[in-house]
DNA sequence: CAATCTTGTTGATCTGGATCATAAAAGCGT
DNA sequence: ACGCTTTTATGATCCAGATCAACAAGATTG
């Protein structure tokens, strides 16, 4: 459990800083908070119909949300990164209804929902910053549904790729290269597209000029033409004009 | 306001009864509610950009939630049924991020957001309840979503008639009649499909004697073949074996 | 460093569903 | 009951993306 990157650790629910939660809230969390050490990719956190303990947040790495369709067919359901948290649908069935897979060597740590709820007893504040953490994931979710129903292939991509970036430069301003941690088929699946699809989508994005791509690690050149292509996640009255999933 | 059917309060949140809340919380929850009166088809209830005030329940009727596409061109988030809460997006961006709009006559009545979470602050089981509450949105969203990705046109239909079959028996046994309270076009739209698509389906489903529609009245004549077309939402090892989101 | 396996690319073909167009029904207000 | 509007049905056409297939390129492992 050599912790040398502090990075993203459990405690900051969502962003929450000691200001917002209080240094005795912030304490008792990390009291409560499972460091577990880094895995190697592939490597299950929990799988679909385990009983449910506790909610996930990523420290480092990435995780895939996926389920098995009828034929046993995976199907992604969403990507988790640094600083989010995962396995909430727990909550509501005392069984994990997805599986998570780490995509690249990982590290997560968990909080025991019992003892969570436990120290939120004592905890207002922290109570409102579960509340928002739940409300955002809703939200999440609504944006990803709604930006890939009905919309072609190179508007959900060009979604996809411009959130990953924002959700990829957390805290940190934001960056035009980034390294995916995921294969261009779990990508294509977690919009509904076939991997082939997925990869020629991505040609076309390079013969646009809108990115460069070398495998997994994409520079994004065209910023303005790949909104422009993608579904405008219009949330309007939010002052800061911003388009993608927070 | 006059209150005849007392169907599906805004108190009983997510089927939390009396035993499971105690009395005193229903008591407090029954004071901050406000039951609202039944409105025509086609009323907001709120819109998108609104700032965010309370969280609303479905007494009678029926309310879409949706958002505008770039282009102005309407698209269909969700459903919500008698007993559903909806609006609990605008917890985390302080505003109402979709419009919801009656499909029906319809009755909501809303919690105010700010004196639910001071009820809360004093009954700890509440507090549980709402987490298991906004728990089940999470669920069901990705349900959808899973539904939805990369499967025909059938499939996502039966998904969806399954499921407003569960959602509009509410407590009471499963009927096998039920009267849709959207259009083809409002269906095909939650599903990302045209209009033209959605009514095709149905003759299908008609001529496949899956069902018998005429106009928004449906009856299910074939269960079992319905949902060997649907997506399999497998919840493994949550023993009841269903199929449908919850 | 081969040998193997996984991932990514590209081509050819086929089809499900979008789109365009039109007509028949339902609703609905008066 | 009568127009008027909205919704539903159905046909014809077209195209985006799935599927099948083959191969190139990285990764991984012994």
């Amino acid at each position: 459990m050599q912790d040398q990157s502090e990075a993203s650790p459990c405690v900051a629910l969502d962003a929450a800083t000691p200001e917002v939660l209080g240094d005795d809230a912030i304490e008792r969390l990390r009291a409560i908070a499972i460091q577990h050490g880094a895995v190697a990719a592939g490597t299950r956190i929990f799988r679909a119909g385990e009983p449910f303990r506790a909610i996930y947040g990523v420290r480092i790495g990435a995780i895939k949300a996926i389920r098995y369709d009828g034929a046993g067919e995976e199907q992604v359901v969403a990507f988790h990164l640094p600083g989010e948290f995962f396995g909430l649908t727990g909550i509501h069935s005392d069984r994990y209804v997805n599986t998570a897979v780490a995509l690249e060597r990982t590290a997560v740590c968990g909080l025991p929902y019992q003892r969570l709820f436990h120290v939120a007893n004592d905890h207002p504040r922290l109570r409102r910053q579960l509340m928002r953490l739940m409300s955002g994931v809703i939200l999440t979710e609504q944006d990803q549904y709604a930006a890939m129903a009905g919309h072609t292939a190179d508007a959900r991509l060009a979604f996809l790729l411009l959130d990953l970036r924002e959700r990829m430069s957390r805290g940190g301003a934001l960056q035009d290269r980034l390294r995916l941690p995921m294969t261009r088929a779990e990508l294509g699946s977690s919009a509904g597209l076939a991997p082939e699809t997925t990869s020629r989508v991505f040609q076309q994005f390079r013969r646009r000029e809108l990115i460069e791509a070398s495998g997994r690690n994409i520079r994004f050149l065209d910023l303005a033409g790949l909104r422009r292509l993608a579904v405008p996640l219009t949330h309007p009255g939010d002052g800061s004009g911003r388009t993608t999933a927070a």
